[in-house]
DNA sequence: GCTTAAATGTGACAATAGTCACTTTGTGTA
DNA sequence: TACACAAAGTGACTATTGTCACATTTAAGC
């Protein structure tokens, strides 16, 4: 793949959208592009964190296991995400693994790689910063809605998470099965089922051939802030 | 409050430990000296975010309050701690209330001045980009306690979180009543107050006065990470 | 198309934690 | 010191959700 075409692939999204032409070159100059399978790790838990990711095509899941063996679905990323850079820029470890669900192509960037670009262009830092910003306000209305809501709004919630906006049919952002939909919504396999077969008789979604539909937005964001 | 003194407070803690002299004076002088009481609200859920927020001196609660009233507690807060940087940075409504549980005073900077720091102190950025991401790691690691432990393991998790690592017969950094605990915690009151009496009869902690102590460090962290 | 494995559907049961309704104990203040 | 209010302790009951054990369907590879 030509660098220019991973410049195409950048600029496209949004945390390279308005880089200029240097920053983009400078980018992928010092990047290292890799492929990866499906079910490949990008990023191990527990691993020392060095470098950070680019999702340039694919999709990619976030998630952690706890020391109990409980796996927790944290996010997923699209192309244009920026991946594994909490470990790269506190030092700590990896404390979720990357997992590729499709094949997918990143482009990686050590950490030394990374300190020259931020050096060099100084306003990608606060790109960055905003970023990281939306990051945490995500974490922290995934712990409000763990905490404060039962299931049933929460699998809500999880739901529209996944919802694309102007999609036909209520389509989701990625079809998953149902105990992965439980890892991410944190209920089991067995509660997800019953759910959303309760909400399929009323019309608020479908699930045909293990594939979930949103029939009824407004009433699922109803559901989403429900009293109980 | 003279300007040697903050500067001197500042430069005590962690975010502007290696902040050299001009970088502390411009902080001070574009920043803006505040006082609160005790139950006093610094940051207001709801409200747009224009403005951050350094704590001097002080606690203050970092909390949210779910639509269906449930108060969930983010974190508590020490001098020297930023807040209120989440809503500045990418632009949207605060997420979450801060306040004060004491009396505390802080630095109030806009985001215009914060501006001008940031562009003046490039090297700014970097740090604030490292306390973000411990911030996003300790955001996960709640929800991954919160999703994969049952309350014994969670509470202990919280309990350490609140300990002080040098400190004498275990106490806390905060000496929180059992119904605070319980919104930190993610249980409620009556929960908290059974398991507490539970430990303290096997001596692991003690609750003397509404003050809870941790008697055996090795033991609760132990539960922090069992298997149930 | 046949064989296997993975994903889904469903009933019965168990367990964890919340809620309610009090009592009891503190604490601060007039 | 007495009063008032907040915090803590406790029993009984309920609710929500997980777990287990299957049947059934779907999908994927040979």
């Amino acid at each position: 793949m030509k660098a220019e075409e991973l410049a195409n692939i950048l600029a496209e999204h949004s945390l390279f959208a308005d880089c200029d032409e240097a920053e983009l070159a400078d980018i992928i100059l010092r990047g290292h592009f890799v492929q990866y399978e499906k079910g490949d790790e990008m990023i191990m838990q527990g691993d020392p964190g060095n470098s950070l990711l680019i999702l340039l095509s694919g999709n990619a899941r976030t998630s952690m296991i706890a020391s109990n063996g409980h796996e927790i679905v944290l996010d997923y990323a699209e192309p244009g995400q920026v991946l594994g850079e909490i470990a790269l820029l506190d030092g700590g470890d990896r404390t979720a693994s990357v997992t590729a669900i499709e094949p997918t192509t990143a482009l990686t960037i050590t950490r030394s790689a990374f300190e020259e670009i931020l050096q060099k262009h100084k306003n990608m830092a606060l790109r960055l910063l905003k970023v990281m910003a939306t990051r945490i306000r995500t974490a922290n209305t995934m712990i409000e809605g763990d905490r404060a809501y039962t299931s049933g709004p929460r699998l809500a919630r999880y739901l529209l998470r996944l919802s694309v906006v102007g999609a036909e049919e209520g389509r989701l952002k990625l079809d998953l099965s149902q105990s992965e939909l439980g890892n991410f919504a944190g209920m089991s396999r067995e509660h997800i089922n019953r759910q959303l077969s309760a909400w399929s008789e009323d019309g608020i979604v479908s699930v045909e051939s293990g594939k979930v539909r949103i029939l009824n937005h407004a009433t699922l964001s109803n559901i989403a802030n429900a009293d109980s």
